[in-house]
RNA sequence: UCCCCGGUAGCUCAGCUGGCAGAGCAAGCGGCUGUUAACCGCUGGGUCGUAGGUUCGAGUCCUACCCGGGGAGCCA
């Protein structure tokens, strides 16, 4: 049952002839007295092979009932077509219905709203739109561990239960086995965590950072790739309770050698997206947004800009503009600047680095001035950041200072702080969110439709 | 969490200043010899999100709640 060959492979040979096998689901069926076609799609590519259907076959009026959403094996001479739409197609001379559809199949020959798709999970991958994102984003996937890979970085597999709060910041899940009902209290009444699964408050993590940062400390130029967790009340096209994030850290590497790799790391991620999926990416540009293509190659194509924070706020200031959110040092840019300086300031990505240190978090390096921090953000037209990195404050002393300052307790961040005591170097890092990145290549509105199973505030079906 | 918009057939929607519940697609049945989200004909299909209220009469007006969408904040 798996000597099949796909329609992907099919549709790429160089000519017709020979007997072939087909199988898949049937997309759309027309029928007609004499002859019926079948349009057989198995999800490997965009498109779906056209199986004919004569009266000659033993089964011919079976097959006149076969309806979108079948699955079937269909065997026969693949010919030239002589119909438009396609090169090949299978002219049948067996098709077993492999299995039946039910009255009330759900999706039909149309255009669905996402927000129904959403509700059918366990079928929406075999609609154009969401087909075509879910090959993207395994393109997308496989062309990130191909990248770090080739460059001779380790991945490394990031806890997903921790027991530290990254940066103290974003809401965390819980992770526990104690009775919810009557867990057991210490003396004063408060929960005893200690009698819990791991003898102590456990979470779900939301960076795998730091742990990075380990790994780095030990074979230089690491990555992450994995899920990450944040349980924040908000409800937006943009977030996820549950979504993908890649992070690499490099030792002996400056903000500089951060930057390179940023920009490096996106130049091969879209560059591989538009070689192995044009028909996804063609039926993006027809159907979601006519800019996907060319939004993509022009970042390919072009170098990336690189200023500093304090420079660009004198852009926005200089530009005449007037945004809605005030421009001023020491605030933190709003989606509306992040635009106008990739959009229409450069008309192409922009590194933005050295940001002031009150609205960057407590590792990040120090610079000499006193006010700001090795840190990056890289800007892209139409969507604002893409990655947000820095090199990271590798110096204890200094650390130390920035987390008094920050009031983070520094004891569940011993082993991060003897990082700084037992061969410590420069060191630098960044992070993305791949469903972002999936919606930027795709052009998707809605987070929930890049991500096959998306979890959000009120909502874990499927 | 805050602001705005919405919820009518399986899906996408129309339904006017309150007065008999509608269309297209899908489904079922029939027709058609090369279709391309095929086409043509017929048929079935409704707790108008939920609960109250106003009214002779509510899909329509009012209140609360639930769900969905867009935006904001926060972020990735």
């Amino acid at each position: 049952m798996r000597s099949g060959e796909t329609v992907r492979g099919l549709l790429s040979r160089e000519r017709e002839g020979g007997r072939v096998e087909v199988r898949g689901w049937v997309r759309t069926a027309r029928h007609s007295k004499g002859v019926s076609f079948l349009e057989v799609s198995d999800g490997s590519c965009f498109a779906g092979l056209q199986v004919v259907a004569a009266p000659e076959l033993a089964n011919f009026e079976a097959v006149r009932g076969v309806k979108t959403g079948c699955a079937i094996v269909a065997g026969g001479e693949l010919v030239r077509s002589q119909g438009k739409g396609q090169s090949f197609e299978v002219q049948a001379d067996a098709i077993e219905i492999v299995g039946e559809v039910e009255d009330d199949y759900p999706l039909q020959k149309k255009r669905h709203s996402f927000e129904f798709l959403r509700t059918i999970a366990h079928l929406r991958p075999r609609t154009n739109t969401i087909g075509a994102v879910l090959r993207v984003r395994s393109a997308a996937a496989h062309a990130i561990h191909e990248f770090f890979q080739e460059r001779g970085f380790l991945l490394l597999h990031s806890p997903i239960i921790t027991a530290s709060d990254a940066e103290g910041a974003g809401e965390l899940f819980r992770v526990t086995t104690l009775d919810p009902s009557e867990p057991p209290r210490t003396e004063d009444g408060s929960v005893d965590s200690t009698r819990d699964f791991f003898g102590r408050e456990a979470f779900l993590t939301v960076s795998g950072q730091l742990e990075a940062e380990i790994a780095a400390s030990a074979f230089t130029d690491v990555y992450t790739f994995g899920p990450t967790f944040r349980a924040e009340n908000s409800n937006t096209s943009r977030h996820l309770a549950e979504f993908w994030m890649v992070e690499p850290e490099m030792a002996f590497c400056d903000l500089e050698g951060d930057m390179d790799v940023a920009e490096a790391f996106l130049k091969h991620v879209f560059a591989a997206v538009l070689e192995r999926c044009p028909d996804d990416m063609a039926f993006f540009a027809q159907r979601i947004d006519k800019t996907a293509i060319e939004t993509l190659q022009h970042i390919v194509d072009t170098p990336f800009e690189r200023v500093a924070y304090t420079e660009a706020v004198e852009i926005l200031e200089r530009s005449g503009r007037s945004f809605e959110f005030p421009v001023e040092w020491g605030l933190d840019f709003q989606s509306e600047h992040e635009r106008f300086l990739a959009e229409e300031h450069y008309e192409r990505p922009v590194v933005v680095t050295d940001y002031p240190a009150s609205i960057k978090a407590f590792y990040m390096y120090a610079n000499d001035d006193g006010k700001t921090v090795r840190a990056m953000d890289v800007l892209v037209p139409k969507v604002g950041e893409l990655i947000g990195g820095s090199q990271r404050e590798h110096r204890l002393d200094v650390l130390e200072r920035r987390m008094a300052e920050a009031e983070l307790d520094t004891d569940p961040y011993w082993w991060y702080l003897d990082l700084r005591r037992y061969g410590s170097t420069p060191h630098a890092g960044f992070g993305l969110g791949f469903e972002r990145l999936v919606q930027f290549m795709t052009g998707m509105a809605n987070i929930r439709d890049v991500i096959p199973f998306p979890r959000v505030p009120g909502a874990a079906e499927f």
